[in-house]
DNA sequence: AGTGAATCTTGACCGATTCAAAATCATTCG
DNA sequence: CGAATGATTTTGAATCGGTCAAGATTCACT
């Protein structure tokens, strides 16, 4: 997770080939922590204006293949991706407008990742998303008490 | 959740007017835990052959609000539907067939529920996804050591 | 049984993502 | 340095899950 500020030295070291769309898609997530795909195209189109939006879903796959993005989904969105990879850390999603935020583990490196029956599965990773609202969103829903979930 | 073998009283209790689409779709639900749409369609009209695919969506959405069932998307996946509501259980999804099997709470009732930064969020609910490989597809891909990350 | 309101049918529509073929570019080797 | 090579990008269209809208139907309650 070194280098933030050298995107070719990181596509170097991922044995992917150093492209205009790979170093603008890269710096665009960097600065663009949880965006979607359709932000990440506008973004990356401010630096390299003609960029298909073909390219950048290539691009955006290939990256995250390589570990260089991470691409997170909660139910009922797009696809977001960032470029904070490499720790455990999960992610907060308000449930009104969709914000997103990160997340440290609550208990140390990996907490939650042994079910109590996992029923031979060989799990490898364990996903948190917290669900709840922003307090943008909390202070303009004056909600009493109606929902409790746990 | 009680009254599983009375889908009508189930409706009733929700206040929700007692249909054929939504006792089939009920049932097909129940039967089907963890299907996807489309396969809840299919399921739906071995017991009522000419329901359209909006009705079942319509009747999952109203269904879903109305709490009788929970939708669930792990990331990359299409909508799911399970009729076990009311706790607070997870899943385990296979990232290679997709197979999906709940999971109960680890530790208590609702573990992980307090990020250690909430970020001023409300958070209500704490959502995991296990990721791996069901006994199938692990038994299938004699993969050495390669991936390792949690 | 009558009535209003909710539900279902039909068919078009949308946005996110993927597919496919041809053109271009980054890297390697002479 | 310049050409060869194969990956990458462009271009354009297609797919797929899901939604929207208008009218016909069905249901719960009186």
């Amino acid at each position: 997770m070194a280098l933030d500020s050298d995107p070719t030295e990181l596509l170097r070291e991922a044995a992917l080939r150093v492209t205009r769309p790979r170093l603008a898609v890269l710096t665009a997530v960097h600065s663009h922590p949880h965006a979607d795909t359709d932000a990440i195209i506008r973004a990356t189109r401010e630096e390299l204006p003609d960029v298909s939006h073909q390219a950048v879903y290539d691009v955006l796959r290939a990256l995250t293949d390589a570990g260089l993005l991470r691409r997170i989904q909660p139910a009922g969105s797009v696809a977001r991706y960032e470029a904070r990879v490499g720790d455990n850390h999960h992610h907060v999603v308000c449930r009104s407008c969709g914000a997103i935020e990160d997340v440290d583990c609550a208990v140390g490196a990996a907490p939650c990742l042994h079910p109590s029956d996992q029923h031979g599965f060989a799990v490898d990773e364990a996903e948190v998303v917290y669900w709840g609202l922003c307090p943008a969103c909390s202070a303009a829903s004056p909600e009493p008490a109606t929902t409790s979930r746990g």
